[in-house]
Parts: structure tokens; sequence; C-alpha cells
DNA sequence: GAATTAACTTACTAAGTAGTAAGTATTTTC
DNA sequence: GAAAATACTTACTACTTAGTAAGTTAATTC
């Protein structure tokens, strides 16, 4: 007579990230998904037997969105300046959400998990360096960004600033977020 | 007949701190710390009656050990750059143990703590913050430093550099968490 | 329409968690 | 040297944790 709901695992995904992004990893149990998602623990169970297979796939699905995100900026008309705000945009919602990235939220609990995650974690990672470095390598070669820094330290920089700065800023208040991501723009922009 | 341990209080400290930097605040349970100090679970309530006596206790620990740094820096014939780098040391013996700074890890459990330890925490950012701050401005006075940014601002850059530099350098390897460290002085130093 | 599969629930378990009350041995204080 | 305080241990409790095996119900396949 129900309705079945077929979206269940994406809203574990869902649910998952989020609690990753406000409690953290180690923090959060599959008792406080199924409670919120009315279903019983072993439904969670079903999806995603053990916790880390959970965590894999949340972490597989940000390199996914990220993939997408890549795709979407590299089309034509789109200048380099734009193609770092999109990036920096996705910090900025955390920010105002009182959340911070799965990336920042993970590594602190980085020796706790799996080698199978960790090796995911790493590949988000370095394909996020990646990304952030194409475009700031691209920039400079069409003279909209400026840097003495490798595109790679660079991208390391920027990242660096985001990722902690969400986390510092949940604390310290939103004024200091802002006011790194302004300074991150001025650090490339000509 | 086997002499009392007077220093029980403080290996709990250290462990503590050590199980944070390494695994998180979340991750570690006063068995891990019993086990290795060879003694019983209750001992650890003894002198920290709960996990969150504990935490402030090492927060508190750390905020001391900033002012002593910060007294020992304040004295004749120390240059700003020697005091910057100073802090930076801080860091850099973190990334060779592959542990990360309490601030940040703490950061991602941080609304699973209470209130008591949420003020703590906020209370060892402002005051390293303050104090990197107050360094930035003399060196900026004294003509070591130049940037174009606030010093707190540029404090909040440098902040975020190390403390997310140590987390994803664990990751992806001790030459990126170098090459931010040789940005963070080019981009003060005169 | 029978068999299979998907998506669960029911009902558990074993292990770990923080935490406590009461007792003990040693050290310090008076 | 008696009393009190310190630093524990013993022995536990109540709760939460991830995880599982077996059963149920609805949808899909053939």
């Amino acid at each position: 007579m129900t309705p079945r709901n077929t979206d269940t695992k994406e809203e574990i995904l869902r649910l998952g990230t989020e609690l990753i992004q406000v409690y953290g990893y180690n923090a959060f149990s599959y008792a406080d998904i199924s409670k919120k998602l009315d279903v019983k623990n072993a439904a969670i169970h079903y999806h995603f037997p053990g916790k880390e297979d959970l965590l894999a796939g949340i972490i597989e699905q940000y390199i996914e969105r990220y993939k997408e995100l890549d795709k979407n900026l590299n089309q034509p008309g789109i200048t380099s300046k734009q193609k770092i705000e999109a990036f920096i945009t996705r910090y900025s919602l955390l920010a105002e959400q009182n959340k911070i990235c799965i990336i920042g939220s993970v590594c602190s609990d980085y020796n706790t998990l799996p080698g199978s995650v960790k090796a995911k974690l790493s590949e988000l990672i370095e394909m996020v360096l990646t990304m952030v470095g194409k475009v700031l390598k691209e920039g400079k070669a069409n003279g909209e960004f400026d840097f003495s820094e490798t595109p790679h330290t660079q991208s390391l920089l920027i990242m660096t600033n985001l990722a902690a700065g969400v986390q510092l800023s949940r604390i310290t208040g939103q004024k200091d977020y802002t006011a790194i991501c302004k300074s991150i723009l001025k650090q490339i922009i000509v």
C-alpha cells in the first residue's frame, strides 16, 4: 500500500554527507541516519554494508560532482576568473550553512580509515588540486591571472585557505571567511 | 611497594593530545589511554571526570604553551621573521610526525562539543590569530615584512595555510607542506 | 502467474563506550 | 601516630555502536 521509496540510497548519501560536514565522520552513527529517514538501521546496512562503504560512496559522489563541475566549466565563453569563482562558491555555500567540506572533515579522521577509503580520498584531493591548478595555469597563459608560485603550489594555497577557512570561520565568524575569499582572488587576479 | 606515578595526569594530557592529533577527538576512547599507561579507565576518570574535561584540559595546556612561546619571542633581539618562523616550526614538527594540529582536528568535531569547550577552543584560536597578527604588524612597521592585507587577514591566510597544510600533506606528501611554508614567507618578507 | 529480485523489517549480538560507587594502599598533614 | 587526602583499583552499569541472519512484502522478469 505505502509507496516504496526508491530514493533511500540517495537520501542516505545526502544525509551521510551532511552529517560529516556538520559533525564529522566518527561522530555520527547509522542510527542518526535511520532515525531521520524513518527506517531501521538494517536498511542502511542493506545499501552500505559497512560505514566505510558509505564513506566510500560519499567520496565517490563528491568526485563525480567535481567532474561535472569541471565539464560544465570547460565550455567556451567561461573566463578563468569565473571558473575559480565557481570553485570558491562551493565553499561559500558550505560556510553559509555552517558546514565544512568533506575533505577537511575526513582529513582529521584519516588514520582511522581503511586503505581503500584512504585511496579514494587521495584521489579526490589530487583531482581537485589538479582541476584548480589547470584553471590557474590557463588563466596565467591568457593574461587573466598573475602569480609567482607554480600552479600546483598556488592551488595548494587556495585549497588550504578555503578548507581551513570554512572550519575556522564556523568558530570565529563569517567575516573571516569573506576576508579570505577576497584575498584569494586578489592574490591571483591581474 | 611499587612507586606511585605522580605524572599520570601529565601523561594523560600528553597521550590525549597525541591521539587527537593522530586519530581525532571522536575516534579515541579512555581505553586507548588507559591501556597505553597501563592503568584502569577509572584512573583517567579520576583526573578528568568526562571526556570533555580532558579536551578542555588539553586545549588549556595548548593555550599555556602558546603564551609561553609568545613570552619567549617577545624578548629583545628577536626579529619578526624569526618569530614567524618559530610559529611555522610548530607546524613543521607536526608535519614530520604525520600529526595535525589540535585546532584543525577539533574544528571538524566542533558541533559535537559542549559549550564550555567550544568557548575554550574559540579562545585558543583568537589568541593564535592575535599573536600572529601582532608579529605581522610589528614586522611591517619595522620594515621586515610587506603585505597588502590587514594583519588580521594575513594571519588568517597563514593560519589556514598551515592548519590545512599539515592535514593535506599527510595524504599528498610532505613536499606539498614544504611548498606551502616557503610561500607563506615569500608572501610577507620584503 | 510463478519465480525471482529488490528493498526492506524484525530481532538479535558482540563489542565497545563513557561513566560510577565503593574499596584500598600510600602519602601527607597535623 | 591518628586523620585526612591522594591516587588509584575493582567491579560494575547503562547505553550505543556497527553489524547480521532470517523473515516479509512489493515489484519485476520470464
